[in-house]
RNA sequence: GUCCCGUUCGUCUAGUGGUUUAGGACACCGCCCUUUCACGGCGGCAACACGGGUUCAAAUCCCGUACGGGACGCCA
């Protein structure tokens, strides 16, 4: 007897792993270490027709790439044998019962209640059906799908993220839990999973809230304790309006080839719906040590990809050469060293950038060149190599002297014939980078 | 259609009947720093969805409306 924490996440491997998706997981991970718990990843596959193995491959890597982990992972698919023992139990107990509606049939049923009105609840007519009826169907071929049988009563849990939430079990349909062809259900699969794991928290998406009260109720007649359950809002965009896969590149593996660190999407998913501000974190640990579950809200949160892109700006500005330059080599940017990196750093907002940085350092550049006499004149009292971080000061004291030039008049026209832009890093710094040669030509270049 | 949930500055939120000229963070704007841009420092702007009610007093409690979300699958 311990009172570990176990949580897990249990994603279906039918989809690429949404940014929604990701924050679940994560504040599901979050409250997990946080509080020293256990960490379960269960790939909920029972959906044969839709998961595939490539998602589910999509989904670790995700996951990987924000820094999460887990202690155990595990995989329905593989667990038919327990939830076959489970399902013969269950009929034992009188808890699950065959119906032999076809899906048209239950299509109807619904439609027809809808008309008139009325929420499209299963109206239990299997459950009057009798052994003759059973055996006719049986006889004539039909095989039955089964249904979980609910206690009409008040279904009750606190929620940690709702608080109290109440069902009345007649408000719900009587789940099914084997489909026609015997294969279990996620319902099913998931309530056994959490007892046989031990899970003693739940954390999930709002869209699992009146399943939870089924799921009670299953808990209930296997014996076995209820978990505490934590409901989460789903995300919604910048406009309030349902979180839509058009609205650009949600999937963590897009939002990683566009170049931003993970960190800024653990920063933004952390504390987005939460009090706690939203900040740029560095590391994971940080972000686990400041957690807390009950600082999250009940209303559903907008995310808005220009926040994730302020966040990663932040980081950016803050990440040492050697954390990068793995990543700037990926951006074929492998011959960039730490002094190049440090100078460039406040001028990036993303770490593409830096090939337009480095674009400019190396070349080919467009020089703009307003006066070509005193680019000229400019050249001629560079300074001899080799140059240093005085070099800079020496040659635009000399320029000014000659030249009469000074501030923006001095400083601009230098700018534009070294780099072809008006802004951009210290040129103290910039000059080194791009080196004699270049400089060189860009100050004698002339257009045509 | 039915049931459930939500709605406080642009955004995330604090606020559980009087302590509130509604607080913070981010964004935005301005100033400073900087002989560019960025970084940094300082300051400013800015909100209780709407309508009723309860109360001496309401962002806070109740009812309704609007808007948004969720659920109602032999998906998860």
């Amino acid at each position: 007897m311990n009172n570990e924490v176990k949580v897990r996440f249990a994603p279906s491997p039918t989809g690429m792993m949404h940014i929604g998706n990701a924050r679940t997981a994560l504040i599901t991970w979050l409250f997990t270490r946080a509080n020293n718990g256990r960490f379960l990843l269960r790939i909920d596959d029972t959906d044969q027709e839709r998961s595939k193995q490539e998602y589910e491959i999509a989904i670790e890597e995700g996951l990987t790439w924000i820094g999460m982990d887990w202690d155990e992972k595990t995989r329905q698919k593989d667990r038919m044998d327990i939830y076959n023992e489970k399902i013969e139990w269950l009929k034992e107990q009188g808890r699950l019962y065959p119906c032999y509606e076809t899906p048209e049939e239950l299509d109807l049923k619904r439609k027809s209640l809808l008309s008139r009105k009325l929420p499209p609840i299963y109206d239990r007519e299997a459950l009057s059906l009798t052994d003759e009826q059973k055996a006719s169907f049986d006889a004539q071929g039909s095989k039955p799908h089964w249904r979980f049988k609910l206690e009409h009563e008040p279904i009750e849990w606190n929620d940690l993220v709702r608080g109290p939430v109440k069902f009345r079990g007649s408000d719900l349909s009587d789940p099914v839990l084997i489909r026609e062809d015997g294969t279990p259900l996620y319902h099913l699969c998931s309530v056994i999973d959490d007892i046989e794991y031990g899970m003693t928290h739940i954390i999930r998406g709002e869209d699992h809230v009146s399943n939870t009260a089924c799921h009670i109720q299953m808990f209930k007649a296997f014996g076995a304790q209820i978990p505490t359950f934590a409901h989460l809002p789903l995300l919604s965009d910048k406009e309030g309006s349902k979180l839509s896969k058009r609205h650009g590149s949600l999937s963590l593996r897009d939002l990683r080839k566009e170049g931003l660190d993970p960190m800024a999407v653990v920063s933004l998913m952390a504390r987005l719906g939460s009090s706690d501000p939203i900040e740029p974190f560095a590391n994971i640990e940080d972000v686990v040590k400041s957690f807390d579950l009950s600082k999250f809200s009940r209303a559903t949160p907008k995310f808005d990809l220009d926040e994730l892109y302020r966040l990663n700006t932040k980081i950016l500005h803050n990440l040492s050469f050697t954390e990068v330059k793995d990543r700037l080599a990926e951006l074929g940017l492998d011959k960039m060293d730490g002094e190049f990196w440090l100078a460039i750093q406040p001028n990036i907002k993303r770490l593409t950038d830096a090939k337009e940085w480095w674009r400019v350092a190396k070349g080919p550049v467009t020089p703009i060149i307003e006066d070509r006499n005193f680019a000229l004149q400019a050249m001629e009292l560079l300074p001899a190599t080799p140059w240093d971080e005085n070099t800079w000061q020496e040659w635009t004291k000399a320029v000014k002297e000659q030249t009469g030039r000074k501030g923006k008049q001095l400083f601009m026209p230098l700018r534009q014939a070294l780099t072809g832009m008006d802004h951009g890093p210290e040129l103290g710094q910039l000059l080194l980078l791009i080196g004699e040669e270049n400089v060189k030509k860009r100050l004698q270049y002339s257009p045509e």
